[in-house]
DNA sequence: GTGGCAGGGAATGTATCCATTCGCAAGGTC
DNA sequence: GACCTTGCGAATGGATACATTCCCTGCCAC
């Protein structure tokens, strides 16, 4: 056992797992672009395994949005249009501000008080890779006493479908709508604080909403290369 | 190539879609309890076929909502409590009225005339077994002209997850809710037919809620045995 | 030049065999 | 008697090898 084995993150013994993980930080990562193919050979090379187990982790990132996968055509990270990824969104303004709601009664002080920080860490940011990362778990905190897992695991496909996009907008938009998210979270923030429910649906869905209507505008992020 | 190939659905040459596809109609159809424990070796031998199929048949179902698999443990269908259950409903009230909306301006008349058809024989059926069938006929027919594949398997996910549990509260209930359930189709028919999808919204939505406070009222439908 | 067709290489799908893990039950200890 | 432990059988995870499908390329006919 390695002395530093406290600190180094559990890896998975099993290797699909393994192997699913790494590729989920590697796709939300932006490190696989939309559309991009992934073989089974090289994936297998590339941790050392046999393709059975590689087969396992499309799969499992199938399931989780992240990749597609059609019989004997291989798989893909899926690549959206306009109109889908619209429609992910109009998905996330209905879904989310119940998982919100869901979570709210159960959410600690402290999960709001680390919510709190993860926000004062978005205002003092002005880096573009970060900013994905902290707004991430900002609304993840705010789900994360959800007790329904299934509720809750819709929410990430749904995030997950959307991330690329939501990197490539934030990349083209650049840091001169911040100050309208730090508004927005803010008051969601605010509306959590006082356990507010409704508010808190409100505020989240406008929230949503608002970048759904931003992201129309820029039909560019959509090209076909 | 025999004789009536054209009625007879093309099986799939592969063997894990195959097998997905007949443990897919199993499971809707009761076939598998909840929490009931499928073994790969079982389902390959009664499949004929070495158990890699059948695992990525299981993984195809997981992502469905179907099964749920977890390492080292085997694949199960999902047991759910009621907590859960209501949740599924609670989802289903918010993304299915939005399924809707995107599948209505798309639905042709010959689409429109076929739910009327349906509602018909829902209306001269009273055997339980058909009424899942052809509800689940009526409901899908009014999502399939829905042009995001996302938002359209995102329902039948929902859909497949609470299959059981609305055939164990339909046996136990018996056929007297079928007034108000015809009642609230043909209110749904004709929002449709109108294509007025505010209306056709707002008596989903009812539909769905009034169904899940009636499966409230019957909390025996989840005792573990 | 355009369309179709055949062939070959590459990638996916599957079977068999082996490795690993899990669950349970029998036995032992305090 | 309760609790841990040990070991065995069964089930799952994975590697290798083979079968099948797909796709692209080049050739041919028109």
């Amino acid at each position: 056992m390695s002395a530093d084995s406290v600190t180094d993150p559990v890896v998975d013994p099993v290797s699909s797992q393994r192997i699913a993980a790494a590729l989920r930080e590697a796709i939300l990562g932006g490190e696989f672009a939309p559309g991009e193919r992934l073989l089974q050979d090289v994936i297998a090379d590339r941790f050392g395994a046999s393709r059975i187990p590689v087969r396992e982790a499309f799969r499992i990132l199938d399931s989780e949005g992240l990749m597609e996968v059609s019989p004997n055509k291989g798989a893909r990270v899926p690549a959206l249009d306009l109109y889908e990824v619209h429609t992910y969104y109009r998905m996330r303004e209905r879904l989310e501000p119940l998982t919100l709601t869901e979570s709210l009664p159960h959410l600690t002080d402290a999960q709001i008080d680390e919510m709190e920080r993860i926000q004062e860490q978005i205002e003092a940011n002005d880096d573009v890779a970060r900013f994905l990362v902290l707004d991430r778990d900002f609304h993840m905190t705010s789900y994360a006493a959800c007790p329904s897992e299934q509720l809750l695991s819709a929410t990430v496909r749904l995030w997950n479908s959307t991330q690329h996009y939501r990197r490539a907008f934030m990349l083209l938009a650049g840091p001169d709508r911040a100050s309208i998210v730090n508004a927005e979270h803010r008051l969601l923030l605010d509306a959590i604080r006082r356990r507010d429910a409704e508010d808190a649906e409100r505020f989240l869905e406008g929230h949503i909403r608002r970048t759904r209507v931003a992201l129309q505008s820029h039909p560019e992020l959509f090209d076909r290369p």
